[in-house]
This record gives C-alpha cells, sequence and structure tokens, in this order.
DNA sequence: ACCAGCACTCTCGCCAACCGAGTGCCAATC
DNA sequence: GATTGGCACTCGGTTGGCGAGAGTGCTGGT
C-alpha cells in the first residue's frame, strides 16, 4: 500500500470531483485514471483517505468527496501549477491597459477574474494609508468652508470638507499648499504625519490652527481603515447551475456584503508573497463556509503591495486555474496601476 | 355584480398573496376579509377578474394570483399610500446625515433602501452630465503629463491624465485654471461648452492647443455615459426564503450585473415627477420579468434631479411600503446631498 | 501486496393510491 | 338580477412500496 498512489488517488478524486461534482467512487476511478490497479485496491486506498480525514462519503453507498484538509493537501502538494494561455495573457493586458481611470482599471480588473474563474472576484481599491500622495489641493467654497482634495500615486482621489473658522485669502491658501506638497511629496499617507508637523511649526501662528486642520484631515480621516473600498464582480456566478451550496446562496451573500469583515479577513490571509488559498471552514466567516477563497496582493509598479485582490467560489473550485487567474491578473494590475 | 367589490376582491387577493405567498382561494378570502359576500359570490368576481387577464390560477386547483396586470391597477388605483412612521423618518435623515463624503452618502442611502424594502437597492452616483461645475483643477505630474481634476458640486471628483505637447509653466498653467474656473462656475457640465470655447478663443495663440485639450478632456471624457456609476446593496436580501422566483436567482443576478442596460432601464423609467413603478414584463430586461423596479429621481438641494435610486424585489412585492421608502430616501438625499 | 467475489446498505426513480383544496356550474333563494 | 348553498370534477402533492443501481467492506485466494 504505497503512500505515492493514495495521494495519486486522492489527487484523481479531487480532479474528478471539481470537473463532475458527483461523488466519485472506485470503478469510476480506475477507468478515468491510468492507476494500474483494481477498484478492490483503490477502495483499500480509499478507506485509509478516509481515516485521514482527507475524504468522506455523503452518504453510505455513495462516491467519495474530498474534505477541507483533503482539498488543502492537494492545494499544497499536489496540484501542478497551470500557467494561462498566451492569448489569455494577452487578453489580460489588453484589457487591463484599456482602461481609462482608477475605477475602470478596477471594475476591469474585477470582470476579468470573474470571467477567468467563474466565480465572484473581490478586488479592493489600492489603500489610502500604504498609497504615496501625489496631490494635495486645497479649494475654498462657500465661506468658512475649505474642500480638501487627496490625489494618490495610484490615482485615488478623495475629499473632505473642512470648517475651518478664519477668513481664508488666495495667498495663505497657496503658501500651505505648496508647503504641504512639498513636504509630503512621494511620501505615504501613513508616515506623513511628522512632515506635516515640521510645515505646521513653520507657519506664522495667524494660520497654524488652519495648517493643523488640514494636516489632520489628511492624517486621520483619509487614514481610517472605514475608507478602504472593495468592489464585487460576478456574483451572477453564484447562482450559476454548478454552484449549489448545501446552505443554499443567502449566507455567501450575506458574507459577502459584509464588506469590513471580508475585506479583514482577506488582509489576514495575505502575505506578501503571492497567492494564498484559504479553504472552506478555514475561513473565519460562517458564511464561507462551504468556499474557498483565492487572493494575491497587487502594488503599484515599484512592487509594494497596495491592496488586494481575490477570487471566491465553492470549496470544489478549480484551484489550479483560479490560482493561475488571480496571479497573472494581479501581476498586469500592479503593472498598469497608474504612476 | 358591482365593479366595485370586484376591485375590492382583487385588493383582497393581492394583500393575501403578497403577505403569504401563496394562491388565495375564495373561502380564505372571505374568512380574512370582511367582503359581506360567499365564497361561491366571490368565484364569480374571481371568474371576472380573470377574464379581464387580472388574475390567473397556477394550477387548475390552486387558488388565484395576480398577473402583472392585476398588480399594475393595484399600484394605480387601489394602493392606498402609507407613509413611513416618525421613527423610520428620523432614522433615515439622522443616518443619511452622518455620511462623511459623498460615496458615504451614496453607500447610506444604498443600505437604507436595502434594509427598508428588504430588496435590492440600486443608487446611481449623482450625474457628471447634469451635475454643476464646482471647481477645475489642473496638477502638473511628470513632464508633459498634465492631471485634469473636476470637482462637481454634487461632491465627486474625477480625475483624467492629458499628455500635453507643451512645456508647462506655472504662470499660464494658473491663469487658465482661474480663466476656466470662472468661466464654468456653476454651470452644468453638460452645457460648458460655450463658455469654455470663448475662454479658449480668448488665449494667446501659443496656449490655444492646451486650453483646447483641457476643454475637450472635460466636455467630452467626463460627460460620457460611461462615467455614469452605480451601487448595488442588498443583493443577499434576494436569496432570502421569501423570494423564490420561478426562474432561480441566476437571470436576475445577471441583470443586475448589466449596468449600462440596467442604467438605461431605470433612466428612460422615472420622470421627473415622483415614485415611477414598472412591473413583470413591463421591464424592458428579460431578466427581470420576474420583478419589480419602483424608482425615484433625486437631486441637488435646488431640486433638480441629478441621480436616480430605485428598489427591485420580485413582482410579489409589498408596493406601498416600497414606494413609501423610495421616496422618503429621495427626498432626505437630496437634502442632505452636498451643495 | 493485490485482487476477485460476495453480501450488505442506501439512494433514487417510479408507480399507484389517496387526500384535500379549489373550481365551475346549477338550481334555489332573496 | 344578484347571491348563495350544494355538488361533481380536476389536479397537484404526498405517501408507501418496490426494484434497480451504485458503492462499500470484508474475506479468502494468489
Amino acid at each position: 500500500m504505497s503512500e505515492e498512489r493514495r495521494l495519486d488517488v486522492l489527487r484523481a478524486i479531487v480532479e474528478d470531483y471539481v470537473r463532475t461534482r458527483e461523488p466519485v467512487g472506485s470503478r469510476i476511478l480506475t477507468e478515468r485514471h491510468q492507476l494500474g490497479v483494481s477498484p478492490a485496491t483503490v477502495r483499500n486506498d480509499m478507506a485509509a483517505l478516509e481515516e485521514a480525514g482527507l475524504i468522506a462519503q455523503p452518504h453510505t453507498s455513495a462516491g467519495r468527496i474530498p474534505t477541507d484538509k483533503g482539498y488543502r493537501l492537494f492545494v499544497d502538494q499536489l496540484a501542478e501549477v497551470r500557467p494561462l494561455t498566451l492569448p489569455q495573457k494577452r487578453a489580460i493586458e489588453t484589457f487591463l491597459s484599456e482602461a481609462v481611470d482608477l475605477d475602470d482599471v478596477v471594475a476591469r480588473a474585477g470582470r476579468l477574474i470573474a470571467q477567468l474563474t467563474g466565480q465572484v472576484a473581490v478586488v479592493q481599491y489600492p489603500s489610502l494609508r500604504r498609497s504615496g500622495l501625489r496631490h494635495l489641493e486645497l479649494v475654498p467654497t462657500v465661506e468658512g468652508r475649505l474642500l480638501v482634495v487627496v490625489i494618490t500615486d495610484t490615482g485615488r482621489v478623495e475629499q473632505r470638507f473642512l470648517d475651518v473658522p478664519v477668513d481664508l485669502d488666495d495667498g495663505t491658501l497657496g503658501e500651505l499648499r505648496a508647503r504641504l506638497n512639498s513636504a509630503a511629496a512621494g511620501r505615504r499617507l501613513i508616515d506623513i504625519g511628522d512632515a506635516f508637523a515640521r510645515v505646521t511649526e513653520a507657519m506664522p501662528d495667524e494660520h497654524k490652527p488652519l495648517a493643523t486642520a488640514v494636516a489632520e484631515v489628511v492624517t486621520t480621516a483619509l487614514g481610517e481603515e472605514s475608507e478602504e473600498r472593495i468592489v464585487l464582480t460576478g456574483q451572477a456566478n453564484l447562482a450559476r447551475a454548478s454552484m449549489r451550496f448545501e446552505q443554499g446562496l443567502r449566507p455567501v451573500l450575506e458574507a459577502l456584503e459584509e464588506q469590513v469583515v471580508l475585506l479583514g479577513l482577506l488582509t489576514d490571509m495575505t502575505d506578501d508573497a503571492g497567492v494564498a488559498v484559504s479553504i472552506g471552514h478555514e475561513n473565519r466567516m460562517a458564511g464561507l463556509a462551504e468556499t474557498s477563497v483565492v487572493t494575491s496582493g497587487y502594488g503599484s509598479s515599484d512592487g509594494d503591495t497596495v491592496a488586494i485582490l481575490s477570487s471566491i467560489g465553492p470549496t470544489r473550485m478549480d484551484y489550479p486555474g483560479t490560482i493561475a487567474a488571480v496571479r497573472a491578473v494581479a501581476r498586469y494590475l500592479s503593472r498598469v496601476l497608474p504612476g
């Protein structure tokens, strides 16, 4: 009873089940894969795999299906990388490069993932906190109100209103703008505080409150976690016949609407080194217990991770294909990102 | 056989069916509503209503359910407006007023609609074309690239990169910015072309290409239909037990992902005067044949309609409640909108 | 270590029978 | 003429039984 063949059997079970979405029995297994042994032998192997908690049978007289643990082993040790075809790569590249602004880039990335994987895509906008500041603009509106506009080097534009007590003249405003911009140039939003503090110091006393207020809006309000944004694409894929969840779609859709929790989950599971996979009950969210999540960070052209993109589908998914798609899109996305 | 009672019967059928989601028969009808007649009489009325195409029976020996036409008549003539409760109104008001920026306003409006109606909410961002221009900003980035930032009086901020052939000095840039801003002040993006043309004329020859390019970016790129954006909320509501569609969720979810077509549908059905309802097959999109759409325009504080908000649910929905919710949110939204 | 055979289990699909809800119609009544 | 009680009829949904098929575990032989 070679250990090696047992894993072959597991691989065969996973591949067959993913393809046919039906529990797979010993006979079928020997027919469709060259295992070189008889069904009876396979049955022994399957008994061992079940003992090890890698597969299970839904009913007494049905075939076996992989457990979460089985998928995990498959992903970690058995799955062969299956790179995308050249036409696919080209399609990704051109489709992304046709984007006209950041919203468009994010939307297109989502559509790509959704279409390539046939699952739900989640794309996070470049995190403000981890982006660099490209430009800061101060626009006076009605009396006493100032509009602060922040443009990051990843292309995000955010704005906040600011009530300022003192009257504003264009001169000081222009000066403040210039100083803040030169102080902040290229820095990340998250560690821009010190630079701003120095600028505030250097301002004449009567304008210090203004400078402080602006600095605070930028560092605090825009650096908040609540400013993170994500976009979902391809939810219709959830309803395709190929995805029948035991518990129905409801918990899944509900989980996807919990954007804050969802983003936390994605953030936690993503390490800087490539694609991460979380399977079934490994997911912290109960609603995603029947799904697997494949994520990757993506970054600006210089390689830093500024946000996350991922694909969510049933645990019974095509892992090699999904991983390849997520990785590819993340890579091209980093290349295309403005800046 | 009074015409009036026949309509009472229709109303009773609609109300009962909406509540219980089960075909309603003559006996139940007389038990649950004070119609003052016997089941047999009701049967006669029902036969007439069926003849008129207002109700139908799913199976030979089941009760009746309203047809699209029946719902239409109900909405147009039978439904009594049911205003929201005071606490509900207060909740809407405070929840919306706590929003921190436009994204937040739109997100909150969606969540309100989704929660109040238990259906899917669609909220369109204030249309760029129908918004006024608050401020135009020109930011030079790397050599030969100019970032054009447009801020509308509804709070939207959009940006475009522009490749400019000539070198830029801060002086001309500042002048151009000042002129364009004063020319455009308060105008709607859609009819800003003329004003810009005059500015372009007045510029010295060597800067005309620049001015023209900027003007074109603003009027063309930002005025495009593709720049309209919508946000969906509450898709999980679709999966609630209370919404079992004959054809399944799939076509509905797919329709909701066709954002361009969907927005077109909403735009077409919305007239300026209040809430509009489109029922079942009246909807142009096949995927929405089993759903009804309730929409209303909303506007900036001065009353113009700048965008649309709506609620989408099964034809078997609580029309009075949905209409009240959509109208209320649209109203408060207009009040809260920046500007 | 592998494998053929066998008894056993359980799901699924099918069919027949039955029950109940609801209808349409008709004759009687107000 | 509208309303009503009565009655025969239709049909969907449910129940129970039955057989077929798929798959397993086990045992004994090679």
